[in-house]
This record gives structure tokens, sequence and C-alpha cells, in this order.
DNA sequence: GTCTTGATTTAGCCAAGGCTAAATTGATAC
DNA sequence: GTATCAATTTAGCCTTGGCTAAATCAAGAC
């Protein structure tokens, strides 16, 4: 049998992308939810260091998803608003897929955190296909 | 709505295990039909360099999940073994998953090796009850 | 206008996983 | 037994994402 490199590649480009989504979900988030995007709220809610989150921003921001000037609060480019709205999207149908499966609330929650990155657009699709018919 | 990093948490903790998962996977599959675990092979067929892997090996060796001296084939400790078949496992229960669902036999390779590190206990018995009824 | 304080940023550390180049070694060929 | 060569390891670099301590700043209180 040969050897498939190829899907620890892309597993390994997954990651890469893992943080850039879930930070621009969560600025879409407040944003919609506070008025503003403020760094020390977005580390309270991610569980980390406001430094932490504050480094992640200006990756972020060289990465052209973020805007903001120093002190200030946080905005999305256009870039970083298409980001997070697909992001969001397909957040929302694992979510709802691991809960039309009998995954209870709670878990359905965690586990939808971490396999969003992973859904490739076919499997989404296919998910998407489940719940509007099972 | 309260705060809740939990999930986060528990992402961050998944993904400091994936590593150790994936590699103890890969030697128990090279003792398997290889008959030894080699880190050239391990290299080529995660597609990276062999210092990558012997770097990573020389963690689960700190770890007690691997086994071996200095420019010899590489072995799982018993808790190295355990871990292997325990991944294994999950691993093969999501990517059957995936294909009972519909998605196309390389998609769902693509998409089980990220999506097995974030299916909790309890969401994969229900993808194992999905399999042997739906 | 100044003071105070909480938010933000900077400095400097760490571990994990990437890499290339160079040194070492085990094993095979002769 | 020695020479060779491929595999392994070491050295040294990078980026990401963690942290604490200390400096800086914006905004509200007075
Ligand atoms: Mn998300
Ligand atoms: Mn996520
Ligand atoms: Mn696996
Ligand atoms: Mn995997």
């Amino acid at each position: 049998m040969s050897v498939k490199p190829l899907k620890f590649v892309k597993l390994r480009h997954a990651h890469h992308q893992e943080t850039a989504q879930d930070y621009v979900e969560m600025i879409q988030d407040l944003l919609k939810e506070e008025g503003e995007a403020r760094v020390t709220e977005i580390a309270k809610r991610f569980g980390v260091s406001a430094v932490t989150t504050h480094k992640i921003i200006l990756r972020l921001q060289k990465e052209k998803l973020v805007d903001s000037k120093p002190y200030r609060a946080l905005f999305l480019t256009p870039k970083g608003k298409k980001m997070a709205i697909q992001s969001k999207k397909r957040h929302n149908v694992v979510y709802r897929f691991l809960k039309k499966l009998g995954v209870p609330e709670k878990t359905a929650q965690i586990d939808a955190e971490g396999i969003e990155h992973h859904v490739s657009p076919k499997t989404l699709r296919i998910f998407q296909k489940f719940m509007e018919q099972g």
C-alpha cells in the first residue's frame, strides 16, 4: 500500500486556521451582543490571558482579518467578516447535526467547537441534508 | 448570558493529545505492517522531516509512551499500546460513521483524521449506535 | 486640569512542532 | 577489517500560542 501523507498535511493546515476562525467568530459575537469587541472580554471568554489574546490579535491584523488602533476596540475587516460568517454557519450546522443525532446539548457544544474545523464542504453538505430530512 | 470558557479549555487539551494519538497509532500500524517502526518511515507517512519526527519521539519517550535505544527501532510501552488501541478504535468508528452517512471514502479519511480527536465518549457511543442501526 | 484605575501593551520567558545543515552511527558491501 | 551509505541525531533557527511582571495609556472621577 502506498504512503498517503495528504490527510496529515490537510490536518496541519486545518490547525493553522482554527485560531483565526474561533477569534473572528468571537469578535462578531461581541460586536453583536455587546456593541464592541475588547481584548479583555475575548480573553475571558476563551479562558486565556489578555496578553495571549493581544498577541493573537496582532497576528490577525497582519493577516488583514482584524482592524483596530492601539488601546481601542476591535473590528473585522471585510475579509474577517466573510470568514466569521462562514465559520459561524459551519459551526452551527455541526452543532445542530450533533444534537439531531441525540448528543446532549453540553456535549454537542464542546465537541462542535473542535469538530467544526475539520469538516470539509462535502461532509458539511451531508450533515445539512441529514438534518433537513432525518 | 454567562461566559463559558470550558469548551475552549477542552479544545486546547484535545490539541495537546492529538500528536501523541496519531504517533502511537502510526507506530502500531508499522509494527504490524512492516515488523518494525523507524523514524524515517514515520516521517514519510506524516509528510514531515525526520528531524521533526525524532523530536516528537523524544517527547513521547519522556511521557513513557514510546521506548527505544539510540539509532534503533521504536516500540510502544504498555501505556503507549493502550493509547494506540483506544485511538485506533475511535478513529475507525468515526471513519465508518462518515462513510455510512454517505461521505466519499477519500473525504471520510481526511475528515476523520481531524474529527477523531474531538469526539467525546458520549458522542462516540452515539456514532456507534447509528452505524449498527441506521 | 489632574488623579486614579482598569485595560492594553511590551518585555521576556516556555513548550510544541515545523525546517535545513551538519555530525554521528549502524549496517551492508567489499 | 574497512569503506561507504543511509538512517539517525544534534545544533540552531522559526512561528504559534501559552504565561507573569511591568510599563503605558484612556477615560471617568473629582
Ligand atoms: Mn466556531
Ligand atoms: Mn472552534
Ligand atoms: Mn487516528
Ligand atoms: Mn488524527
